[in-house]
DNA sequence: AGACGACAAAATGTCGACAGTTTTGTGTAT
DNA sequence: ATACACAAAACTGTCGACATTTTGTCGTCT
């Protein structure tokens, strides 16, 4: 509606705190990278206190790490736990989704359409351009307008948080992926087409399977990512 | 082992945290109270920046709300959401028991076992001295040692986070029912012996049913308080 | 040459002060 | 007596500077 532009009177540290989230999330700030607060500071023409601020924000969050006396630095991505963030994001996916179904209004339903259309239309235009913030912010929309239906504030903050992460998940392995070959916006569009169809019947059982499925999906492909080989063309003997 | 003290070289902003965290969640703090900044500040002998500080890490923990421009509260109990939040809370310590009991190592059911005995002193203790906070201090370390257990990072933190609020929810209860009568320790004690038997033998079956019963427990103890008629001595005709 | 220790540089932690906004209180007009 | 306008007070948001801690370097000693 209204949402002229995007700078609508925020405090200074909230401005900051949205940019690097976005950073962050986006993979423009690497994981690892330190965040010294004089640099921010000139950066965003402000003083330290708001940087300050924001930092303390991301990492209660978890999206940066404070090292006491140290220098600030950007969570590392956490591959020891990523099964667990798997199973995880399994869990609260089928539960979120499984509410949804049996809750949702015909407005919410109305929106998640909208949000599948959204991402289809997104995910081609990754393809064409081969940036990947299309296809992922609008496949987090969606999933997004599904859990808000849910109508639990616990379950939509904590799914929230972990497809935050999946996030940074899913643009690193485009970035190593730079074909987008294997993307298949059809394919996905077709699993979201028939939760859409399950919420709209308010199917709970078919959805929360349906979650599953995807939830795998997503699990298939980081582990063809951690499984692939990216040094078989080094050679160790010389 | 070391602890000498609490006070082991702690960062100013860390104290006031870990002060105001403690003061919240066992309800020294009042939910909807402002909490004035040069006010933390004199009472702490700090200046406003750790004090603004703690303020934020507590915001991003949900435990206080930031108005902007106006004071910060101390987040108010929120009633209208608290179904929601027991169906949460049911379904994250289903999960993390059941993996606790599949995953669990030798030491870790030993450190759960006498999680458990010292539960059931605190709880004597409170009986004895009228003062909730042994019981659900030492209810909480149980049944946060069985979700360390789990190994899964995700769903110790966010059963963590909702066990804090179940602090608070339980202290409101002790507070507004101040006889102790109904507590009856060797009740709950009983359903911990079981759990942790359960645990021992790796029964993951047993334990969510287990934790599933205990979580209704505790919202069957919640609807009494909610249901309770606290003003049926206050006339409405005079 | 390697190890230990003092010194220097840089970053974080804290402070006191100023600016902007919201709330409170007062006075006036109706 | 009530409602509105304005002023004063209180509080948050931000700033620049100082204090403390850590890190890196250099020099000396063994």
């Amino acid at each position: 509606m209204a949402e002229t532009t995007k700078t609508e009177k925020l405090t200074g540290s909230a401005k900051v705190y949205k940019q690097l989230r976005e950073d962050i999330l986006r993979m423009d700030l690497a994981p690892g990278q330190p965040l010294d607060e004089v640099g921010l500071a000139e950066r965003f023409s402000l003083s330290r206190s708001p940087i300050r601020e924001a930092l303390v924000k991301l990492a209660g969050e978890g999206l940066v790490h404070v090292l006491p006396n140290r220098s600030t630095i950007v969570s590392p991505i956490n591959f020891q736990d990523l099964p667990r963030f798997l199973d995880t994001l399994d869990l609260l996916q089928r539960a979120t989704h499984r509410l949804a179904a049996e809750n949702r209004t015909e407005e919410e339903l109305a929106e998640i359409s909208a949000a599948r259309e959204a991402f289809l239309e997104g995910s081609r235009e990754s393809i064409a351009t081969n940036n990947s913030v299309p296809h992922i912010e609008r496949n987090y929309d969606f999933h997004m307008a599904i859990a808000r239906a849910c109508r639990n504030p616990y379950l939509i903050r904590y799914y929230g948080q972990l497809l935050d992460e999946a996030k940074r998940l899913g643009h690193m392995r485009f970035q190593f992926k730079s074909q987008t070959t294997d993307l298949k916006p059809e394919d996905l569009d077709a699993q979201h087409k028939q939760m859409v169809e399950a919420i709209a019947r308010r199917d709970g059982a078919a959805i929360e399977e349906l979650a599953h499925e995807h939830a795998n999906l997503f699990r298939g492909q980081f582990m063809d990512y951690v499984m692939a080989n990216h040094t078989q063309r080094v050679a160790v003997t010389y």
